[in-house]
DNA sequence: CAGTATCCTCATTGATACTG
DNA sequence: CAGTATCAATGAGGATACTG
């Protein structure tokens, strides 16, 4: 396999991943971001409440948890609706859209979790 | 930190990525890092040496390429092959595990770039 | 319940210099 | 060429308290 030669204008017709000015970048961080995926999984299974979302994903603070939802919610990728009562009530839940990018980043975190043992027995230290 | 009350046991056996202690998380981090996507995707087309990395990444510092690589390799993704001569000459190459996750991130960047205009169109502020 | 507001720590990253 | 070493800066993220 040799090193291949690529021209900047196939690179840009290739994608435009590698460059730092395109808004996909902008969005690729915020799904892959430390909390967006785990968030965008999570909600795949339903419709979630803050609470459940919080639980769910372990780990996660409360203010980072508003930030991520927020941001997934700019994007267009998670519906949210509150309900006028008291206490509280709010819904979280995917759009068309963001079942779509859901189902990518899913594909990533199950074919990990699925490899996993193959990963970790070839890691240096592995008692396998 | 760890508001919630789970045992170690008890999240090691869901074995998902909600949980904060399984080895699944990390690797999961890895690949989607902000340069750890962005090198399996460029090794997709084939091996690269060090500096044609950099060259193609634009933007990453040799530190943050170096770190990766071996983040990347590590976890079994990335084979490196160093030849002995003067100058150095290194070569990085995906395994068959490695272009397996590099797939799947690919698929999720492309779906970004594919629906960046929907995407962007949906956001307050958008001209549409 | 579902957040905000504030403050603060520390991990990630970058710049620069150096080396086998 | 392919890194490592060191230091500095940024900002993502966490703890806590408070509110509609």
């Amino acid at each position: 396999m040799q090193t291949q030669h690529v021209t900047l204008a196939e690179q840009l017709m290739r994608g435009e991943v590698f460059s730092d000015q395109c808004p996909s970048r902008q969005i690729l961080n915020h799904v892959t971001s430390r909390w967006g995926g785990l968030v965008l999984i999570a909600l795949m299974s339903g419709t979630h409440r803050f609470s459940a979302l919080r639980r769910k994903i372990r780990g996660i603070s409360e203010k980072m948890l508003a930030q991520t939802l927020q941001i997934l919610e700019q994007d267009g990728f998670v519906a949210r609706t509150a309900y006028p009562v008291v206490p509280p009530h709010v819904e979280y839940t995917l759009t068309p859209l963001g079942r779509e990018v859901a189902r990518k980043v899913e594909a990533l975190a199950d074919w990990i979790e699925t490899n996993l043992h193959e990963i970790l027995s070839r890691r240096p230290g592995a008692t396998n």
